[in-house]
DNA sequence: GCGGAACTTGAGGGCTACCTCAAGTAGTAC
DNA sequence: GTACTACTTGAGGTAGCCCTCAAGTTCCGC
């Protein structure tokens, strides 16, 4: 993990082994085999570690980029005039980025360690989009009795649920938030059996490796 | 894979290798260790392969009788005398079941080969299954624009997004399956984007290794 | 209680993955 | 153009998994 500036072949082995991991988690998520990233990258496995040092260092600088790409959908969506529709536009936008990118997908429920580039993205994502839940609840437009991690989980399963029959229905996930979303609007809503999910629990219940 | 009548050792430790392969499918899915098993049946792996010849042999006998467990209840669904209620008795036992076996779960959404008994039985269910579902919707009470296959997969994505939280919040999938069940009554609908989910394409998609 | 078949074992070959490190290579600063 | 050293490589140790098979052990019918 060297801090001097680099040397130019040096720089561009890393630039690489960024691209091929982002390219090889996108495919195959966040427990991809390195061996593979390295060798798309043109270059050993030495090299990976000599840069990264380990999977988790790989994953935070790969995927990093992509979470703070997320946090400015986020903060535009809180600028939208309709809160439901501010709310369903993102949460469509979130379900297509994560049907494209595995490592997207799982970087949202799993945690990387707090001091890294990922996690403080996430933190500053994670309060607008609260924001977010919390303005078409007050709108009257979002049933009340789901928090920001309930309606995320539910997201991410209609991703996950679809993701068999993406190579022959690739927009069935539609469908399926199509299904949510009637699900989520406050005028259909019978309640909910237990309480909402908290942030610590999901938290707690998700940290990597 | 013997098929004269057993010597007692033999049935005793063929027994014991369904319990332990059930227990490990259970908690760690259909792609677990093969060896786990063996160890945990108190065995060695050759033993294990000298009764099951292949992981796919081993997951047949194992889960058979839980798939055929299943299709008497959709039979008994069947009988139910409200569409609606039946219907969704028979989702909410369909996601505790899979709550409580990976194995299990795996198997709703994978295919084993056609003349399995897994495979066999899950025809018969399917064939109930799809019986319920029109029922309902003839009924008036499930949305008209929902396949078998995307109601199927729906309930099982409640399942999977709330696996990560199971620890620390035991029932969270009571809440995602509630905001589904609102999502898939008739009354209110909105229309959804696409196609249903036909049956080919999701037997298509999901075929085991 | 013995012979032979049924069963189990232990060892091992092949694969893939993780991660390390001494030694060699090639940019760069002068 | 040389010398320094950052960088890369190639080889390798560890570990887990899959599955096979010859040799040894245990049951069971007679």
């Amino acid at each position: 993990m060297p801090s001097t500036p680099l040397r130019a072949d040096a720089r561009r082995n890393r630039a690489r082994l960024l691209d091929a991991a982002r390219e090889v988690f996108a495919e195959a998520g966040l427990d991809a085999s390195l061996e593979e990233i390295a060798r798309r990258a043109g270059v050993r496995v030495g090299t990976l570690y000599h840069h990264f040092g380990n999977r988790t260092a790989l994953v935070d600088a790969a995927i990093a980029p992509r979470v703070e790409a997320w946090v400015e959908r986020v903060e535009e969506a809180l600028a939208h005039p309709d809160p439901w529709e501010g709310l369903v536009e993102h949460l469509t936008l979130l379900a297509e980025w994560q049907t494209a990118d595995r490592g997207f997908t799982e970087v949202c429920v799993r945690t990387l360690p707090a001091d890294s580039a990922t996690e403080r993205a996430k933190a500053r994502g994670h309060a607008c989009y609260a924001e977010l839940i919390a303005r078409a609840q007050a709108a009257g437009a979002l049933r009340p009795d789901v928090s920001p991690a309930d309606v995320g989980l539910l997201v991410w399963a209609a991703v996950r649920a679809t993701e068999g029959v993406r190579a022959l229905a690739p927009d069935a996930w539609r469908r399926h938030l199509g299904v949510l979303l009637d699900g989520l609007r406050a005028d259909r809503a019978t309640p909910l059996p237990g309480g909402a999910l908290d942030p610590a629990t999901v938290r707690a219940a998700m940290t990597f490796p």
